[in-house]
DNA sequence: CTGAAAGCGCTTACAG
DNA sequence: CTGAAAGCGCTTACAG
């Protein structure tokens, strides 16, 4: 189908050498004199070539490309984190693998055998709802290193970057109370996440704290995207006792949130309080009274790549779990 | 570094049978006797064997990877479109490398080349402003199927799919006319894209047709972020003879001319008309009065995956270009 | 229906 | 500083 491509014995061919001394200089060895390794350079340029990775990667069992996981690139946190870490492994010279789960085990399980497969020299895993420890063994299996990331799995002590969900929720929940509201909202994230269940614990302990009981028409489930953020505002301002702050799930719902104040003509953070949680690139601008629980997808991002760049070069070290604080970001009322 | 993995070989020696066997087994391939087939099966689940693509691919000259590159992941006008590719992929047993240009020929030079080295089976790309035919030759001489989509190279016949961005906007500046704006403002997309000097004539040929001035104070170049957008709208509503409308040169865009609106106690589709360009998905929702040229990502990036992979299975065929009409979608005013 | 053999393009000890 | 040789794990004609 394709034709033949040129390999290190045409350009060793052509220059009289051998293949092993093309290979040398093209990977700039210092056992190559300098003046080898200009001409095999030059030939390089001069005939197209181009370096067979599979090979190289088949010979060395090391492949410089690493496999990233989330459950749906399109929501912007997971953007985000994406970017982040392609800019990270760009820079270190690694290529990028992706593949989304979309929540589903199956899918996930297919996915981390394909990077397998594809012998990825680590694997960033944000699991998918529900995952077992069972599933992730394969990666332990070959031995490749694996970080999670924003989502622990229950019982599995292995490499993890995320935020402390419960502290962060805590904070936002107590600085609402002292800014004096008494009808507090929690909005968003899916059933079963465990994620939502630390988010909303912070949000209890607060509200438990001053006696104020958690009634169950202001913990709202949706999913974590704009128009559910949207829907669930318009049904809680139709309640008798209607709330007079929202904390959310995260941002996504928050902005859905603060579309649906506008659309009532309601500015955000005057007469009504949202918080919103991750701090993603757009938070700075929705609403200029919008105020976030700071733990940023592009830190979260950096910070796991860097883990597991680490334990490539390093294996067999003792795992490490990097908790992050979110940090409360007040912008002030325009 | 790593433990020495379980081979095709292993397994045949386990179940006393060659490795070509165990092969042909794998791949599920008629010649293999039904029994065989289980048992080897049933091996390589027993020993968590794990294929080893580099290997296949080493042999087989084919990747089973397609390459995509795109300006910024951070657009959602790219992200959507990368989850779409990613979807049709997957669906096909392709898997995806992925990155990102930054609008920077090197860096885009850098990823083709990168691309290449791994053997892609083909690649998608959205060329960074300002590539030249001389940029992509290098998959001309590996005979590597490329299709470009959103932007067309300057004199390079090859696959492609886009909008046609004049007759687009041209649609919707009449639309704007027809309700009665004469002063109607193009705002975003950077200076030097060939898209937008696209877009921006539907707009001029629609004002020239009634006889309405172009304003040089209503076209306003920017970054294609909700923050620009925003920026310029409070400029625009502060000048003498503001603007009742504006065509923007996308619908991130859009979208940061409505919060500029709401902001000002605005609302978009009643007081003022906003048409945005794309139709993401946060489109329907954003302003329930936002209208925009429809020519979804999501189509987009998986009319380039079909034509990439028809490339990849039928090679040599003639180039085709697929130009999609935007269509111009009304939203009620609520 | 199954096996022996060659080879994909690289890298890496090992000699010289 | 350079070369000959072996081998990474697969697939694929070719025999049988």
């Amino acid at each position: 189908m394709k034709p033949p491509s040129l390999t290190l014995k045409d350009i060793a061919d052509q220059l009289g050498i051998s293949p092993a001394t093309v290979s040398l200089a093209l990977r700039n060895k210092e056992c190559v004199s300098e003046k080898t390794r200009q001409t095999v350079w030059e030939a390089v340029k001069r005939l197209g070539y181009v370096y067979n990775r599979s090979a190289a990667r088949l010979r060395t069992q090391r492949s410089t490309t690493i496999g990233l996981i989330v459950p749906n690139i399109l929501n912007p946190f997971f953007t985000e984190l994406t970017s982040a870490v392609e800019e990270k492994l760009d820079t270190c010279g690694y290529s990028l693998l992706l593949a989304k789960t979309s929540e589903d085990r199956e899918r996930q399980a297919k996915a981390l055998r394909t990077m397998l497969e594809y012998s990825v020299d680590g694997i960033l895993l944000c699991p998918a709802v529900g995952t077992t420890q069972e599933d992730l063994r394969i990666c332990e299996k070959t031995n490749t290193p694996l970080v999670l990331f924003t989502r622990p799995v229950d019982g599995l002590k292995i490499d993890y970057v995320g935020p402390d969900n419960t502290k962060g929720t805590f904070l936002a929940t107590q600085y609402l109370l002292r800014k004096g509201h008494t009808r507090i909202a929690f909005i968003g994230g899916v059933e079963g996440s465990f994620t939502r269940w630390e988010r909303y614990e912070g949000y209890r302990k607060a509200l438990e704290e001053v006696n104020i009981p958690v009634e169950n028409q202001y913990n709202r489930v949706c999913d974590t995207t704009l128009d559910h953020g949207f829907q669930v505002i318009q049904e809680l301002l139709n309640l008798q006792d209607s709330p007079t702050a929202v904390l959310c799930f995260n941002d996504v719902i928050a902005f859905g949130v603060i579309l649906g104040l506008w659309y009532h003509r309601m500015v955000p953070g005057k007469e009504f309080d949202v918080i919103g949680f991750d701090n993603i690139a757009d938070a700075a601008l929705f609403s200029p009274s919008l105020t976030t629980l700071s733990c940023p997808p592009k830190q979260i991002g950096s910070r796991a790549s860097e883990l597991l760049l680490e334990r490539i070069k390093h294996p067999g070290k003792s795992q490490e779990s990097v908790i992050l604080v979110p940090e409360l970001i007040l912008r002030d009322s325009a």
